[in-house]
DNA sequence: AAGATTAACTTAACGCTGTTAAATTAACGT
DNA sequence: ACGTTAATTTAACAGCGTTAAGTTAATCTT
């Protein structure tokens, strides 16, 4: 029904609704299930009017995983008050999957799905600011914890401590939100997989 | 062009025809880009041929996914003669691991996408045959790691142990296919990165 | 041996997808 | 008052998985 001018905040703000609505209906539905015009359908446009904000579907989604990862960090942030670096890397990594198992269909789009990649120049997630960068608050943490020579003495290189903590905690999530439901296996408790994880990882990594 | 009578044997065969050349086509193009129509061009039959041996695109996946699943076993049936029995669950997890990185899109069929699932009863992979089940490799590794008595005190439950054996190195691989090119992480080399998971996975979980 | 039957296969077509081209609408500048 | 132009829509395309309808030729029946 739309006429002509638009101030560049209310185009900012459709680029917003769009991505808001689309991410909404991710939680429920998945990602691979919803259609352009599903999503046009929802904020009551026709779908080649998202094409005017976003090249195609794989821009779209990479702009919402820039939204999810603000989203991961920001659940994280309330981490970095707690007192005792080994405290803090291992809420770090509860919190992780806390946001992986509570959004399991936003984890799949962020982490376990193949998506052609930008440079980090143009995402809208500031890389190394504490606040947006879930990534970097690992690398601090990990930093505290070897600051005060609390890892093993073999292990010097920071950023593959990190990598392998990641590593282990994705492990457990991105296996729990695939593969749960494959009666082939007989899966414990998540909980217990997550908590002998962290233990695990932590007596490994950790001076005894 | 073809005409009528076909015995039981031939159907098999064109089957698993069906099957292989679909396996071939996503090594190199991935699942996802991989079309009923260009598989059924290559084995020279029309697309709708293919539905006359299965009901539809995600049953051929679960049967393809089936043979990985053997391939899988197969290529680790060797591990079994090793001699330690902590040996054997290291070399369980880097021959896991080879085979993720060997063949990526196969691993992110069995391992990283949404399938609907099938009850193993008509699946083509003998449950807990160890030349077929590489899980139930994984929990006899477990097991006899177990029975040796090297696992720590306070472990009790082998299926969590293997569960979380597998999750590390599942951890690694994944983050590996999925997000080796992301220039946000400043990546390790992949094999530092398995070395230090199978390290810390076996400091954590063995007895000191 | 001729005709009906039927398995194996193909061509046509449907509905859905992401996406593009062309048409429409209405506010603005002059 | 009127063209200009941005915002949006409708129409349409190519490709996908899939189904329906046809075609072919070997076998079965009598």
């Amino acid at each position: 029904m739309p006429p002509k001018p638009k101030t560049e905040l209310e185009r900012q703000q459709l680029r917003t609704l769009i991505i808001d609505t689309a991410r909404e209906l991710f939680v429920s539905h998945g990602v691979e299930a919803v259609t352009m015009r599903e999503i046009a359908k929802r904020i009551g446009y026709s779908a080649t009017s998202i094409y005017l904000h976003f090249a195609d579907r794989e821009a779209l989604l990479r702009d919402i995983c820039d939204i999810d990862f603000l989203a991961l960090a920001s659940s994280l942030k309330d981490v970095s008050k707690i007192a005792g670096p080994v405290e803090r890397l291992q809420a770090l990594g509860r919190g992780y999957a806390e946001f992986a198992l509570n959004y399991p269909n936003h984890y799949r789009l962020m982490f376990m799905t193949k998506r052609t990649m930008c440079d980090p120049q143009q995402s809208s997630v500031q890389q190394n600011n504490a606040e947006q960068d879930a990534y970097y608050q690992l690398k601090i943490a990990v930093n505290d914890v070897y600051a005060a020579g609390y890892f093993r003495g073999d292990l010097t290189d920071k950023a593959l401590i990190a990598q392998t903590i990641w590593a282990g905690m994705h492990g457990v999530c991105s296996l729990q939100i695939n593969m749960a439901n494959d009666v082939w296996i007989d899966w414990v408790d998540i909980n217990a997989r997550l908590q002998l994880m962290q233990t695990t990882m932590m007596r490994g990594l950790l001076k005894d």
